[in-house]
DNA sequence: GATGAATGAGCCTTCATTCAT
DNA sequence: AATGAATGAAGGCTCATTCAT
């Protein structure tokens, strides 16, 4: 009939990927503050589940620091839950794409490790609370949500296990417990880093290359056996 | 080592009704029973802290998994936090344990970091719920109990610090590093490790040796420069 | 009498996309759209308020059935009260309609009494949102809404009291509480008649005329007095 | 072993029916203040529901009426929803009470029948907003609180099918629309009876038995065909 | 040692409504 | 005629904690 177009839903499930072809004479303000404030919101989020973590943070307290009431943030998203998908979707994508750009223009298989791990490691501690988040911020009960996150963290994961299957390795040494090992060791470096202690300690990529300098390299006086 | 699940204090499988016969014999019950409490209600907290964490396990949960009221708690324990500590407490002092009994009767090094490192996981991911609160949880805000769980852990990871040491290890190796690698994978396996899968898949102890291994030998091909 | 549901309104089946091709013929289709939408909307609050009740209908699931924000139910009703109010005169309107049309061409004042009935209870059963929602959905609170909803619906019973003034009864019986009776039992009829059971159940009519019988002929085996 | 009993559920699921000996001796002021404050709640509860409908009471107007806070109701009762329950078994616990003790020392089937109406609107008009919970609140929304309910009135309403079975009736009338047009035109009462102007007004009882007149005796004037 | 009852703050969410565009 | 974004109040409910008994 004559029904327009049915909005029914506000500006959740903006699934607007790909076919987004912009004229350059489009740049319409419209546009651009529709999704501010759901950016702003998304900051603000990530920056308090990374800091305080999902549970201790309350939807109030990201609203208030956005400027809104907390009410507000339903129109944006459907639920504190949804808040931390998007925050996990924008974290793996960043931190993809800064590893992905690093490994780009390298060739050499140890070498695209180590860039891989810098860039892994820079962005975790130095970069991005999005990136923080996603490997922190699980939800403990399953669900669609907990499904997934674990999705999409396995997705990035996946760059690694590729990245280690093309290293020219001794036979006999285990894949899987190589890219344990490493991912495990980098990401729990949330733990301990301190971040802003610029000019004597290490920066994160000097720490990703020690971690995979120890595994390459032998570090027993001996033989190696 | 294995499932070293409460010991000394009797497990709480809350179905014991009716049968309460007092025989005459059993006088010293009351001075029995005086400590009980307080380590079911620890056991309570570790298993709810382990399985749910800290912020999702609400005080009545664990009141009623012992079978009183919430309030009754704060005859025990002055506050949520302080059962967390109390959790803590135990934890470090049971993977400590184990971990020094493993290494005790050794004198090789290598040999003595693969032990403690097998004891450590078969801890973790076997056998308590104590050691697994005492790597994840711990309060983000600073304060006294924040303070405190960090002394407690350091004291516990300088058991590493010396195992490291005692390696004979190549010059210009950071002591350091290599902790913190061994530690943060052995860590992170609080992750994806499965338990109950029997037979096929590895146990925490052989996890660990794998990842000593990756370590101490030579993984690459070539000469390892 | 059978199903009038929205008559001259369009149904709102809620799956027209796509096909909206405008034939350059249909030139006035914005006239007629126009008090379209305030009828589109009428109906989609008739059929929430009688199915869930006004407390538990929310503007935003009117304006959903209709393919509109509930922002935009404003530029048509001022509030979600007047919105009721609304509901309420279509309801008054077409029960009238119905019952006036069936006692028209008929004199006997009990074969009024019964068609009226039958055409009051075939609205409300099996006829029309709009109707039900008179008899169930009055605003608790003393108010102008209020007031002017039991006006309308006294000016409708108003024709019953007329149809039982006409009645050849016995000295004595009350007028009012006849009307009262028969009403409040018509009217209850909504808690406990099943829509759709076609076949082997009495009618809507039928149970109307079931009623009036049940009043106008002796019950008692006796000799009734 | 040696846990005492679990207490678990506070005050909520209060099952105690039928067993309770009470030596006079033990009036204890524990079980008085005991059930006081649950029957404050359900107090406050029934008038406001009464008054203001179930969907239009918040929790905290309930809280208020009592004297305590909002939180503090879910120490008695699990939720909202669960109170209307208790509501409801209350109301129909006093209006059976009422019914049953007016038809006691009565045989006379229509005397019975005018009886049990009379003590019906009485309850319903004059004595308790337990009752009319009943009558007016049920859920809209299908789940185990509004089959509770269903059960629970139906039951109740057996009553009335019990005492037009042993009427007197002439062949061929129908007692399943005897009871309900009975039923309906009583606790439409609601509606249009105004409690308080006494003097010149019928009381609930004398319409109660207006209405069992107008179906017991003839009202045609004729010979009633 | 524990209960019963409550507090007070806070939680996530929903809602009717507004208004510039 | 309708949207997009927000408001402000309120909603049901949970929680750590307290304290007289």
């Amino acid at each position: 009939m004559t029904r327009s177009v049915k909005p029914k839903v506000p500006a959740h499930s903006a699934g607007d990927e790909g076919n987004t072809f912009k004229l350059p004479e489009q740049v319409d303000k419209k546009a651009v503050r529709q999704g501010n404030r759901r950016h702003e919101l998304l900051d603000a989020a990530a920056r308090r589940f990374c800091r305080e973590g999902y549970d201790r943070t309350s939807v109030r307290d990201i609203a208030e620091d956005v400027g809104i009431l907390s009410g507000s943030i339903y129109y944006h998203f459907a639920s504190k839950e949804e808040l931390l998908v998007a925050v996990h979707e924008e974290g793996v994508k960043r931190i993809t794409g800064e590893v992905l750009r690093a490994i780009a223009a390298c060739a050499e298989p140890w070498e695209r490790l180590e860039r891989a791990c810098a860039a892994h490691m820079g962005t975790l501690l130095d970069g991005s609370d999005y990136a923080q988040v996603v490997i922190r911020e699980l939800p403990r009960e399953p669900g669609p949500a907990r499904t997934r996150l674990i999705l999409l963290r396995d997705q990035y994961e996946a760059i690694f296990t590729n990245l280690i299957k093309d290293l020219p390795l001794r036979k006999g040494v285990s894949l899987t417990y190589l890219r344990l090992l490493l991912l495990g060791a980098l990401n729990s470096s949330q733990g301990w880093y301190q971040k802003g202690n610029d000019g004597d300690a290490d920066k994160p990529a000097d720490i990703a290359k020690q971690f995979v300098g120890l595994l390459r390299n032998t570090i027993d006086k001996g033989d190696g056996r």
